[in-house]
DNA sequence: GTCTATACGAAGATAGAC
DNA sequence: GTCTATCTTCGTATAGAC
């Protein structure tokens, strides 16, 4: 390892990341990882030993941090609902900048990962668990029980991905606004009426 | 095509259907679903000459049909809340008698397309639809104006896919557990009180 | 760290006989 | 409808030189 890391190998984790979440894991390919990043193709087993399985996972961790320190950015605002509508709002951008190409890349792997390499599952269980701790401490920090803020943060996370993939399939921002919208109307209830009452909307 | 149809391409197309949800569309290939089904290799081209693309295409209609009318059969019910609740009691029944391995053949096929058959991504649009038009008619059956109803289904059917996904990952029914009950306190609410006043919970 | 060459297997698809 | 090759392409991984 140089001081500063190999160049070429950041950048294979990045083209990783990018062509996962617009062609899924089976399609990206050592091979057009190599194409996408420029790097060059003689020292990739250098860079990663373990091979196509490692550029994946680490892969899988960077877009991982990446969407996790969005969250925690969001977190920082005096207002909770407006977060939530913000990381709405960015998967929102990612699919319509992308011309609905772009998808989620923890999804893709999550997905398309079977019995061979297991260590794939788990670690984008990882990812979404720490998504999911990141959005329960907002609410808890505004007054919700603990394990309401985590089912909730469950609820939120499952939505945004579920939506992505039906918005990728049929070119359209609906399910994804249709998912905002009620969860702001749903957010707006539970945090402002008496957070204290329990677990359910209760009129 | 013989009066009664070919028995092993029906069986082509349940197998790559159950292969489509327990290991995603590209590990579908037709040399796994010949292994699965028992069919002879020699026809796989005579049944479907469209190649391993019509072979998924079909799996896709049927999987998706066989959901819909499940969803249908559940709409028979008088209460929408508890047709909901059994929407997703289905899933969480398949994931856990596969032990986790099942999750929805169709997110299997849309996440996983890409350029080259882009047909699959419409038919996946396609079943999304339809499962939405059938929720939405059971909403609007019970009270919710148009909009409202539509909305509210394709919020759930994205909340229903993005779970699954996440109890996969995670091998744990929690993700899928917190979404049924956050929409099932939603749906109570929704439905009981007020369904004129529009779009959004107003305590 | 990077190069070229290559082994090996899997997968989609076609051809022609029966 | 089904069989047995066979072609081609692609992807992972390794070997050994520089």
């Amino acid at each position: 390892m140089s001081p500063r890391r190999s160049d070429s190998r950041n950048r294979m984790v990045l083209s990783a990341a990018v062509l996962l979440r617009e062609y899924g894991a089976s399609a990206t390919s050592i091979d057009r990882v190599l194409a996408h990043s420029g790097a060059p193709r003689g020292s990739v087993y250098h860079h990663f030993p373990g091979g196509r399985a490692q550029l994946i996972d680490e892969a899988v961790a960077l877009a991982g941090d990446f969407i996790a320190g969005l969250i925690d950015a969001a977190t920082q605002a005096d207002d909770p609902v407006e977060a939530v509508d913000a990381f709405f709002a960015l998967w929102r951008d990612r699919l319509v900048e992308s011309d609905f190409r772009a998808g989620c890349p923890i999804v893709a792997v999550a997905v398309e990962t079977n019995d061979d390499a297991p260590q794939l599952a788990r670690s984008a269980a990882a990812v979404f668990a720490r998504w999911q701790e990141a959005l329960a401490a907002l609410f808890v920090q505004h007054g919700l029980p603990e394990e309401r803020g985590k089912r909730l943060a469950a609820f939120i996370i499952a939505a945004v991905e579920g939506a992505v993939i039906m918005c990728r399939a049929e070119q359209s921002t609906a399910p994804l606004d249709a998912a905002a919208a009620e969860i702001h109307d749903l957010l707006v209830y539970v945090l402002r009426t008496r957070p204290e009452t329990g677990p359910g909307p209760r009129p």
